[in-house]
DNA sequence: GGTCATTTTAAACGTTTGTTTGAAGAACCA
DNA sequence: TGGTTCTTCAAACAAACGTTTAAAATGACC
């Protein structure tokens, strides 16, 4: 009957055909990477002819660069919102604090944001192979966020070398990517149920704790 | 002349087809990643024809798991040694001694190791999305090391409950693959050279320092 | 030199890819 | 109703992919 979409019967719904695409693009790329998905299957899963992606987007790499641009703009707001947040907190902010709040602003709405799908997939795999114009990740995400979270991070941590804080925020971010990614990637479906099922709150409980001390561990060595 | 492999010559040394291959499909696999890898591109630069994948190794999936059968076993030994070599160590060995054998161990022969390319890149792709027949990698690599770790760092520090052990070990990982795949692919030909111009060593330093206090911070909390 | 198995080769195979095309359909306004 | 623009569609396009094929080249042994 329907176009061979496995099993996925297409989007047929009110909402416009290019919001269908773009949403279906995002699960499929978020779910198989770019060059794994088809703009056939695309297509299929929003219901509408494969010629739709050209006749609106202009080709498949421009719809791959939309799916970005409108979640870029969010993910930029909700993050500085979050730190934004805690430092106009009435109570003086501590460094756990502002850990967990920019651990969950950047996990959350990754994991379980989208409709079906986990863009924090997306977001690995753009970092290790870009598909994206050059800078449009680093000018629209990171350095904004890199810059808010490293005058927030000074005023907690005022002996801090200001060198130091994007190794910091690295670190944290590393560490958010391997447990909710390849940790989970690697043992889905696999003989250890035991590494796979650690749910959110572990994680980033787990994560603030150790980077919090890992933060004030950066300047404790002269101590020791 | 010769084939169009666009400036790269073939390599028409006196070593065997077979070697030429694995090696020439470990460069660009670890460049371009398995899809946008084409076994014409391989054949090309091992000088040889593009049949000769199907001859001797039946097919690209199986050259593939050919170049990461070659280097399991050695990554595997290598850190497992490290973790030995300080374990053994005359004087009794420091939690910071274990994570920099384990850190230098884990990131050396991947970055700089093959003849020209950066294992490294190859290692995290598959993390996200596997190409390897399941369970491979954790079979062969994640678990013994894992095991050998936990073991080693109980022992250094002996109030670390068993179950955080793992986590700790993809903290760890987690920051050296950020640092050193991410990062540098980021900020590679950006206009951002303050970032991508970090040393191995400094990675390194960082990562060890930060996951020192991380790991001491872990049952900290009591103490508040 | 002849015979055989092994290796290398150019060419072709059948799919799948992103994109283009030109006509048919739908929507809107006069 | 007629005319215009915007949208959808099946079909075809050229290119690239992994793989297969059958013949040619190579080398070892008698």
């Amino acid at each position: 009957m329907t176009a061979p979409n496995q099993g996925v019967q297409p989007d047929t719904s009110e909402r416009s055909v290019q919001d269908r695409l773009v949403e279906a693009a995002e699960e499929l790329f978020c779910r198989r990477g770019y060059n794994e998905t088809s703009v056939r299957d695309i297509a299929a899963i929003a219901g509408c002819n494969v010629a739709s992606v050209n006749y609106y987007f202009g080709g498949k790499d421009n719809l791959y660069v939309e799916v970005w641009r409108r979640r870029l703009a969010f993910m930029r707001t909700h993050r500085l919102a979050s730190i934004e947040k805690v430092m106009s907190a009435p109570n003086p902010p501590q460094l756990e604090n502002l850990l967990h709040s920019y651990a969950v602003s950047f996990i959350e709405p990754l994991v379980e944001g989208g409709p079906h799908c986990r863009f924090i997939n997306l977001m690995a795999r753009e970092m290790i192979d870009p598909h994206l114009p050059r800078d449009m990740y680093v000018e629209e995400m990171v350095t904004p966020v890199l810059e808010a979270f490293r005058e927030a991070l000074l005023k907690i941590c005022p002996w801090l070398d200001a060198g130091t804080v994007p190794m910091v925020v690295f670190s944290i971010v590393g560490q958010l990517l391997m447990h909710t990614v390849c940790v989970k990637e690697m043992f889905e479906g696999s003989t250890h149920p035991e590494l796979s099922r650690i749910d959110l709150d572990s994680i980033v409980n787990h994560v603030v704790k150790f980077s919090a001390a890992g933060v004030r561990g950066c300047t404790e060595v002269q101590r020791g």
